[in-house]
DNA sequence: ATCAACGTTCCAGTACGGTGGAAGGTCAAG
DNA sequence: CTTGACCTTCCACCGTACTGGAACGTTGAT
């Protein structure tokens, strides 16, 4: 298939599909006589794999590392489960950050809503910030 | 006072600061006959702001608004009430979007606990991804 | 006079995941 | 034979907030 049909079963551009290839997430596909990238049908399972990764919040960086397991014959399991574990202490952090980022962002906002504008004092850029 | 000394007070650098005037968050200052910028020592609050606002998790571009208010006589504070509370509608939905990947991370990475490599099917990448 | 430590400008690069566009080749239909 | 849709490569750019380094000028102490 050529890789504009691959971009549109799998509902990326051949933009995107020729940036992973750059990016060493796709094998090297073969060409037509004429230039024409031809991929095998499965390439499309593969393409599903690469959005499903980053759905999961993987970077393309570590799902390259998954699929280059795959392609050396390695089955990338556990190499997945550290990575699976690694995102979910990252998401972990990140989220306990965002819900204190939250508690100032709404205590300031509270404090934005009882203040009156001409309390403001002339030497300084905002009384609540 | 030198751009270093300003820097040094506030925790930043030069660099920094320096970027800061390239992206109008700060008042074009005046310069020593030698062409060394020389700031007023009140500076520091300006960049005090910065950093606060930053914290709060506003961009550089929201808070230059901000100071820009400020520099054209307007108290900012209608606007710091906006910024503030669409940033609170931000956070809410990026802390909700974090938990929901959070939920599918998790039960991606207890099912690939109780996977036996051996499983894994060879037309696939991975069968719990 | 010399030296380090400071200052200046300007250009380029970092990470991330692409996107835009130019300049050209190929293919199938009408 | 031409048209339009597709394909090719390559280079540049998006946003965000800086950071690094080159090449050169200034300041203050010794």
């Amino acid at each position: 298939m050529r890789i504009g049909e691959l971009a549109n079963a799998t509902g990326t551009t051949t933009k995107t599909l020729r940036f992973y290839e750059s990016a060493g997430l796709m094998p090297i596909p073969p060409r037509t006589s004429s230039g024409y990238r031809d991929y095998p049908s499965d390439t499309v399972h593969r393409i599903g794999f690469i959005r499903r990764g980053q759905s999961a919040g993987l970077t393309l960086a570590q799902i390259g590392e998954i699929l280059h397991n795959r392609d050396g014959g390695n089955a990338p399991c556990a190499h997945v489960q550290f990575l699976l574990s690694g995102r979910l202490k990252e998401l972990d952090d990140q989220i306990a950050d965002l819900l204190a980022l939250r508690e100032t962002v709404q205590s300031l906002h509270s404090v934005s809503l009882t203040v009156e504008p001409a309390a403001c004092a002339p030497n300084q850029v905002c009384q609540y910030i």
